[in-house]
DNA sequence: TGAAATCGGTTGTTTTTACAACGTAATTGA
DNA sequence: TCAATTACGTTGTAAAAACAACCGATTTCA
């Protein structure tokens, strides 16, 4: 396999991604050959993929993070999702041989990735491995649950105001920490690029919303004291 | 086959169909069967999925058209997509079995629909039936290019202004037109709850635009001068 | 045909946001 | 350790959106 990082270390990384679930390790190196897929590494703010290229291989975040980003022609910033270790990213794209994504994926950390081509995956080889069939519905699973969550993403989005959008966020944060204290995973910033909102105005309504005994927070750690929606 | 719809008025529907591509039309007879298919039919403005559901079975539209909705706490309501004829809907949720759906489908026309249980599909049959790695394949393919355009929207979403949501909406049906002008599928209360304004300020934009000379319309054909973005 | 409902545009008021600018605390890194 | 950078909250102002209310035109349908 190309790429610097050692097979066990990617085996080992690999047994815990849901693509390669049923797959036992001893199928890996010659499934991993078998699709050719290789490795990579980059360095926090390189972009893995830009906006306008053409994509065939689907990526797996073996170590790190990654930030599907779009950039609009009116010079906002936003992030559509963000990936860690054992998450895919622009599968989406590289299952139908997309030209001219709209996105890009930039490196949040230092990170590592296996990149596969989707063809590879999707037609089933002249040996006929025994593996192909499960990624197929693997895939096929991780599809249907990113598009779960891209509807909730937008379930956020469609909020009209920032502080419907804030808490829309934090309720869901707080359901699935199953908690009403949580970590977000974004700093004030990022957090503002996410649901699409303006920095100060996301500081003064988290501002407002402590003023009103709603939520408590210290860095990126919240407490939500209001019902969850 | 359950369901009132013709048999063969049912295959020639699915014949153009993306989820049942390569598949012969002497074949879907059997095929049906075998899925356990059937088919039933909706007024407009039925609910053929409620928010809370448990939804086992994805959706054909045969004819007529549904609308994926979602409404939130505050009272908004919002249109996640529009499905026509030959296409899909549920089927993320349906492929990955979820409880208590947060979206509602409902009928935006009359509308005939033919519903099967996903499990029919992913899960290879004892028949072996020849159809289902093929299915699999278009159902993954499909996926994917639902996933793309839920990205588009959110392209759109991610907007700030109403002007801006409108323009990148109306930039990106002239693209797909291939011309400055172009239908909407929606009124204007729709294409608001779609786009997550307010019906009136939409109004007053689409006014502005036009004073400014960017765009001209009338009732739902619409003409983009502007670059299209 | 006529009443009722829907649709789309307009206006005015209140609320909210975007934007820019600034200060301080925390972090980074030479 | 010190300087530079980044992160985060705050404030003020101008712009924009939400909301409600209204009206005329069109469509629906009994």
């Amino acid at each position: 396999m190309k790429g610097r990082i050692p097979l066990n270390t990617v085996v080992l990384r690999l047994s815990e991604c849901s693509l390669f679930a049923g797959i036992a390790r001893e199928e890996m190196a010659a499934m991993l050959d078998c699709l050719g897929a290789r490795t990579k590494t980059y360095e926090r703010g390189e972009y893995l993929v830009r906006p306008g290229d053409t994509v065939h291989e689907l990526g797996v975040v073996l170590t790190g993070e990654v930030q599907v980003v779009r950039d609009d022609c009116w010079g906002h910033h936003s992030i559509i999702a963000r990936v860690v270790a054992g998450g895919l990213f622009a599968e989406a794209f590289a299952c139908t041989a997309q030209h001219n994504v709209p996105i890009g994926v930039v490196a949040a950390t230092r990170t590592e990735v296996l990149l596969i081509d989707c063809r590879k995956i999707t037609v089933t080889c002249s040996q006929a491995c025994a593996f192909h069939a499960r990624l197929i519905q693997n895939l096929l699973r991780i599809l249907a649950l990113k598009n779960g969550s891209l509807m909730d993403k937008m379930g956020h989005l469609t909020q009209r105001s920032t502080r419907e959008k804030v808490l829309s966020y934090l309720s869901r944060q707080s359901f699935d920490a199953k908690s009403e204290q949580f970590e977000v995973p974004f700093n004030r910033q990022d957090l503002a690029d996410y649901l699409s909102v303006d920095r100060s105005a996301l500081s003064s309504e988290l501002g407002k919303l402590r003023d009103e005994g709603i939520i408590e927070f210290h860095k990126s750690t919240f407490i939500l004291h209001a019902p969850r929606v």
